[in-house]
DNA sequence: CATACTATAGTTAGTCG
DNA sequence: GCGACTAACTATAGTAT
């Protein structure tokens, strides 16, 4: 077949393409563009990236290093801590924030972890307590095992908030195309949000976890 | 001076760049140049787009349309609930999700403000009991001290938490332009962006690019 | 940190498989 | 939907302001 001669690239009007056909090649090409500009100027300037793009066919793709999920956190947790309206508890916010930082975390969770173990045993021996003399401590027992579920969640919680700081450790480019009910995560290992209600009956944080702090950039500066 | 003429673009490898000054005319060049991709890609195919940077220098620069926010919540939304769980790290991530939920969290911080009363309590009572027979809970009040110390902190923690989460609905932005981070919001996609970091609103995109877009959108609806 | 300039490296529209 | 191809079209490296 005779080939016809290409006519190259023509010139294009930057508005809304109209035929469904051309608009999803254009699309296809334009968003991997996107997406490699996006990873070279990571390489070349040593910064963090983040894109989240929504198809014109509902679908979800992003571009992440060293992943989207961490990037956005940080997005949130900055504009929330210096763009609060609330200028009341700002101060308070801060701290709070302060609070957030991995440090604290892992702090508050040793601290709640032994504070598990402590509130056990004090069950049991309110538990006895309570045997010998119910009249005075009637009211110990039942509070303390409200006492160690609570505590279990608020580990889990504190564990989760600490997931979600501490996933700034990965140090890899993420490409997702998240289809109407899939998202690839990146072997990066991280990202791993651990339920508090449901998850299996384990330590949910590593030594790993908890002593990883070599984070590529100083996060106590976001807090 | 004797104008030296330009040897024009040089090919460069994708690696880290260090020279200080270097790095950043590139990282200044480069960003906007995936802005305009990323509007321009917005304005031929219809579609969304979030992107955030975080500079060399921690500064944050954003390019969102309609805005960064919404797509964040819109992508952190699809993930909780349809989120493929082929492993069980995903299973937890859809869970973890749902924890950072507004409604978790107003739970959960409904908790620990009450498990703050009763540990205020509780460290009334004990200090009393104490007081009665040192010798059988010599060990209770100072745990009932560092009980309460702690439920404080996390109560602060899964305020700021719930402050991510409630930041979406939040006025979008009142107080966005701070010394650490500039945002480019797009807009209605005739190509504009405001930056309300460096300047009062001025065109980032060259008057060629000002006329052709039109989405259909008003600023106004945005904020 | 942003912009102006220019030659050239890199991207991509249109088309086919 | 993905790649390949080619001829334009664009972005940008290097440099100076």
């Amino acid at each position: 077949m005779a080939k016809k001669p290409s006519m190259g690239r023509q010139k294009i009007k930057i508005a809304k393409i109209e035929v469904k056909n051309h608009l999803q090649v254009t699309f296809s090409k334009r968003r991997s563009g996107l997406f490699k500009k996006a990873s070279e100027l990571c390489t070349l300037c040593g910064v963090e990236i983040a894109i989240i793009v929504f198809s014109p066919a509902r679908k979800v793709f992003s571009f992440g290093h060293p992943n989207v999920e961490s990037l956005i956190d940080r997005f949130l947790l900055r504009n929330n801590t210096y763009n609060n309206p609330i200028t009341n508890n700002s101060l308070q916010l801060v701290e709070a924030h302060r609070n957030a930082s991995i440090c604290g975390l892992n702090l508050q969770l040793t601290q709640i972890l032994g504070k598990v173990e402590i509130e056990k045993k004090r069950g049991e021996s309110l538990d006895q307590m309570r045997k010998n003399s119910q009249s005075q401590c009637w009211w110990e027992a039942p509070i303390s095992q409200l006492d160690l579920q609570e505590l279990e969640q608020l580990k889990d919680s504190v564990e989760v908030l600490k997931k979600y700081v501490t996933n700034n450790q990965a140090s890899k480019f993420m490409v997702n195309e998240t289809a109407n009910s899939s998202t690839y995560f990146g072997d990066n290992g991280d990202g791993i949000f651990d339920n508090y209600y449901i998850k299996p009956p384990r330590t949910m944080l590593t030594s790993n976890d908890l002593h990883s702090h070599n984070l590529g950039f100083d996060l106590a500066t976001f807090f």
